[in-house]
DNA sequence: GCCTCCTTACTCGGATATAGGCTGTCCGAGTGTAATGGG
DNA sequence: CCCATTACACTCGGACAGCCTATATCCGAGTAAGGAGGC
């Protein structure tokens, strides 16, 4: 089970746009020189996150891309959801009524499925700590330990 | 970002071969056609359950699977991490130190990436609800919705 | 009748194909800019 | 000098290949059962 490597590239371009602050929007050829990403497929996690409503994309020459709302109000899950999809990590076939399950009708299987149930409360318990997260709270820690993070963001991007 | 099906195959077939209960062995070949699930890739799932210590094999006429242990001393994230192995979902590629990052040599990358720290904190709760949980539990509210499930496996398996 | 040996069938285990999804790329539609020509 | 027009360069957006992992399968090594033969 492995993430997509587009969450870390979205989560890093939504901090970027915060450090830079104003509503100029940013191109994604700009976003990925300055991450030394390949620039048409962030693009395309971009638009992930567009329809997701956390970005609003300009086209035109001076166009881009720019946060829908500001950093404290986008939390962690709402990025992972947008890039990985509404979908749970595990997904339940119900093979219990399979095989010797299909032949012991005595069974109701309108109750939901008990390992199903267990491994929906873990990935309830990971959805809960990617909610309570916000980006701004992810931008402060990052910059506890580096004071000056979002001025030199600023100056790379010629935004002094 | 989706679990492996083999998830799901590993916890029905210890909670089976726990309400089983004797020490009897059970071939792939029956676990597999009790699920309806291909024979073949099921026993390499079981083998990876093996190598984490949950399942002991027996080669030869009578052999196949038993628990290493009760169910109450397996948790569901033993199982998940022999499946899915032990790598986190979130692989930071430390992408901060490229592009404008290297272009900042007084950023100090000692620190672990903020963005890395936020996403393991959720994994990490994620990981603590899954080893919360033991199949002996799962296996009880299984039997919560469905009293005689134990009785019903153990004459489909020839063991009333 | 009992023990030993051998054949045999069955099981696990790893090596080998196949498919679906993530990764990466390309080209077209649209828009604001800037130059240009006329008034 | 000012304004309208036009060509253009740049951007997003969706459609098109490539690769890597999960899925599925097959075949060989090993083992214990069960039967046959000899004592």
């Amino acid at each position: 089970m492995r993430m997509s490597e587009g969450v870390e590239w979205a989560v890093h371009c939504c901090l970027t746009l915060g450090w830079l602050g104003d509503d100029r929007p940013v191109p994604t050829s700009r976003l990925a020189a300055g991450y030394e990403l390949p620039p048409a497929y962030l693009n395309k996690q971009l638009q992930a996150l567009v329809r997701a409503g956390l970005l609003t994309s300009t086209p035109g020459v001076r166009g881009g891309f720019r946060l829908a709302r500001p950093l404290d109000k986008i939390t962690l899950m709402e990025v992972v959801a947008a890039i990985e999809g509404p979908d749970d990590a595990f997904q339940c076939t119900e093979i219990r009524r399979r095989g010797s399950g299909a032949e012991s009708p005595e069974r109701n299987f309108r109750t939901p499925c008990a390992v199903s149930t267990a491994m929906r409360k873990a990935e309830l318990a990971w959805r809960r700590a990617l909610a309570a997260q916000t980006l701004a709270e992810v931008a402060a820690a990052a910059e506890r330990h580096a004071p000056n993070l979002g001025e030199g963001v600023r100056r790379w991007y010629g935004r002094g």
